[in-house]
This record gives structure tokens, sequence and C-alpha cells, in this order.
DNA sequence: GTTGGATGTTCACAGCGTTAACATCCAACA
DNA sequence: TGTTGGATGTTAACGCTGTGAACATCCAAC
């Protein structure tokens, strides 16, 4: 009954299965719990229980190890926002600008509870291949299930967290103008600035100088530093 | 000729004189080049020429050493926003908008010039003790020279970098005030917003998503996020 | 069944932070 | 003026890290 077979996830024997993605979760769990500076490769390797050397044969070396907690991080944050766009109901007045807010509260949600992993997905790595090119300059992000079919898979690709979470921001942002709301004059260009002040705000209230704050205090900063974002949008 | 004495900073000796400032000096040339990451002690001491234990007389480990390179990292970044708002004539019609807008292309600019120092700079470490505490709750920030006396000395207390630049956006926040442009009800937290969509921007313009973009890109996606802040901030 | 490539192991090396024990030198006191 | 003690710097050594080289194991396909 024992699978000694390498190709399921079996963990008994000499060949673990899945060590890769095996890795990548004991990753995961020390940037949670240290941020980017704790992903080590010896530690991953010695939580799945292997041998430090192992790690190489999935990875080129520790940075491309930390890129795939980036990743996941994205991802995990795409998640969170996303969920907390939905949980606005379609009904309410004014739901564009609540899913805007709901957005933004969702990522600094996000980085409060988990900040190693959120400090992990927005670290500078050198090669960080982050593209998100042009979107800015009309054409439309290689998001997947933008173009003709590819759509279904639960999982994803990966990667494509970064891309979910700006495809929202986008559709948010459009909703906006097609609301009525924000003058299309002010629509160029938003994504950068929403993006900013909501990212702004979790590193500075995280690490930077406003970390000192109350949960009050820094509940209420947030309030209105996204509504100021939502006044500047919707202002003639 | 040859000072072989201690006291003062002479380089020949087996006193070095000044050898914290010196290990300053060089983790700072550390972190300009290579960011946080870079900041060795190790490396710092050889560049000084000194062995690595001689920099636990003046600092406490590597962490130390760290946030010194980040308060050095914050005077600089403070330095050049001040000359950037000192750039804008008194005479300019909406100065006010105009130094707020300069005080943003500054920060920006600072962490474009000079990315590794800005990476240094914000980067977290543990015990950070960066407070900056109730400013929000009404009460004035501990600034030199806020209360009696206590001016003139241009290398102050250093750390005091974060209080200076701090103390600048509460200016020119109450400037938009007194100029009527910003309705009195949205001063209050305003700093927070401020400072999280500059620092936001800086961000992710560095290391975010959004470094693939153009420098036309990057000055527009700037421009555009700076002034929907100001639109938001003199929104009725 | 044999075998080759994928996967995992042991060994080794250099660089890091840090401690312990020892060396040097200035400053202050006699 | 001579001695000495504390501040400052040095060498040696430990365990940790990332990483390469050589070797071992095992599944899959011939």
């Amino acid at each position: 009954m024992e699978d000694s077979s390498g190709t399921t996830a079996g963990k008994g024997r000499y060949h673990h299965g899945d060590l890769r993605n095996a890795l990548i979760d004991a990753a995961v769990g020390l940037a949670r719990a240290g941020g980017p500076d704790a992903v080590v490769l010896r530690a991953a390797a010695r939580r799945v229980g292997v041998s430090p050397t192992a790690a190489y044969r999935h990875f080129a070396g520790q940075p491309e190890l930390l890129f795939a907690v980036k990743e996941a991080g994205q991802q995990r944050l795409a998640e969170r926002m996303e969920a907390a766009v939905r949980a606005v109901p379609d009904t309410h007045p004014r739901a564009v600008e609540e899913r805007m807010l709901a957005m933004g509260r969702g990522y600094i949600g996000f980085a409060l509870d988990e900040p190693g992993l959120f400090r992990s997905a927005f670290c500078h790595t050198a090669d960080d291949v982050t593209r998100l090119p042009a979107a800015l300059s009309g054409e439309a992000p290689p998001v997947p299930g933008d173009g003709p079919a590819a759509e279904g898979l639960p999982g994803a690709d990966a990667d494509e967290g970064q891309f979910r979470s700006f495809r929202m921001l986008v559709e948010i942002l459009d909703g906006l103008v097609d609301a009525g709301r924000m003058s299309p004059a002010r629509r160029p260009g938003a994504e950068v600035t929403a993006w900013s002040m909501v990212h702004g705000l979790s590193t500075l209230v995280l690490d930077g100088p406003f970390a000192p704050l109350t949960e009050e205090q820094r509940d209420a900063a947030v309030d209105i530093a996204l509504r100021t974002l939502v006044a500047g949008f919707t202002a003639p």
C-alpha cells in the first residue's frame, strides 16, 4: 500500500514527488513568519525534510525561491481584494465608490494581517521581471481570459495575481467613469494613482512612520485617505 | 606632523579617531549601491580598513549599523524635499499647491536618483523605534526648534530627518487651508494621505508593478497622481 | 530487464554575524 | 614625569548561509 512512487505526492521515499511546491509552501511559511529575509533556502529544505542542494533541482537558487513566494503573496493579496469587492452588494447606491473603498481596505487589511507575506510580495529583487507594460498606453494588459477561451483552471498560471488585481482596479475605475462619477479626463493614469495611495498607506502603516498609530487612528487615517482619493477622482 | 592621536580624525594609526562615522559613511555607500541587503558589516569594516569586530565597539551589531543608514537616508530625503520646496518662488500664484507638487516630485526624484538609499530609508527593521506619535491627535511632533531656543546646529541630531520632512508637510497642508484652497474639514489626517500617495508612487515605480514604465509614462503618472491628490484635498 | 535522465545526497568552500580573548594606545592621575 | 586603566582595535573561532562538484538512487521508457 505504501506509495514508493515519486509521481504522486507521497512523502515517504527518496523522491519527494512534488518537491518544488513543497519548498514553495515551506518558503511561504517562512515569509509569513519573518518576511522576505526569512526566506532561507536551507530552512525551507529543512522544513520539507530534504537536503539543501535538492532545492537546486527545482530552483536556480534562493532568489528564484523568493520570487515564487512573491508570486504566492500577490496571488493571496488579489484573492483578498476580490473577496472584499465581492462583498459589496450590487444593489448598493454608489456601489462603484463602495467597491473602490472595499478594494483599498482589503489591500491594507491583507498587509496588516499578513505583514511578512505582504512585504515579500513587494520586496525588491534584482531581475524581477514583473512587467505590466503598456496598460497605460491604452493597450489591454495580457490578462488570462482576456483573449478567446483560456479560463477555468482555478490554480491559474501563478504570477497572474498581479494582473488579476490590476484588472480589478481597471474595471472599478471604468465603472466610476461609466456611472458618471468620474470625469473621463481624469481616467488615464488613474490606476497608478489609486494603487499608489493604497500601497503607500499599507507600507507606511506597516513599516513606516505611521506604524505607531493606534488601531483607531489607523482605521480613521485609512478611511480619510481612501475618501480623499475618491474625492480627487470625482472632482470636476 | 603625523597625527598619531586618535582624538582627531587622523587615518593613520591604530585608533581610527572617528570610526563610527567612517563606518556609517561606508555603509551608506554600500546602501547606495545595493540597498539595505548590501549593508554588510564586514564589508563596511573592510572599506574603512578595519577588522570586522572593531565595528562592535560602536554598534551593537549589524542592525544598528543599518539603522544609522536609514537615518542618513531619511536625512538626505528631507534635504532633497526642502530644496525642491524652496525652489518654488513665493510670488507664484497658487504657491501653496505648487509647493505641494514640488515636495512630491522631490520625494519621488530622490527615490529614483538614490534607489538603494531610499529603499534603505524605508526598509523594515525589527525594533525600529521610529516613533512620530500623537502628531495626528493634535499634538505637535517633537521637532527640534519647536520649543524655545534650540536652533542653529546644521548637522542636527540625526534621525530628525523624518521629523523635518513631516513638519514640512504639515506646514504646506496648513498653508492649503490658510489660503482657503482646502476645506478645514479635510485637514485632519491629510498628512497620512499625502505621504501615502507620494510614498506609494515612489515604491511602485521603483520596485513595484510600475517599474517597467518609460520615463515619459512615469513622469506623466506622477503628475496625474499628485494633481489628483491636490484635487482631493481641494474638493468641497 | 537494462539503462539513462531526473531527482536527491554528501562534501566542500567562501562569506556572513557574532563572541571571546588578547593587544594597543591615549588620558588622567600619582 | 611615569604608570595605569578604560576605550579602541585585532586575531581566532563558531554556526549559519548560498552554492558548486561528485556521487547515489530510482522511475520510465526502450
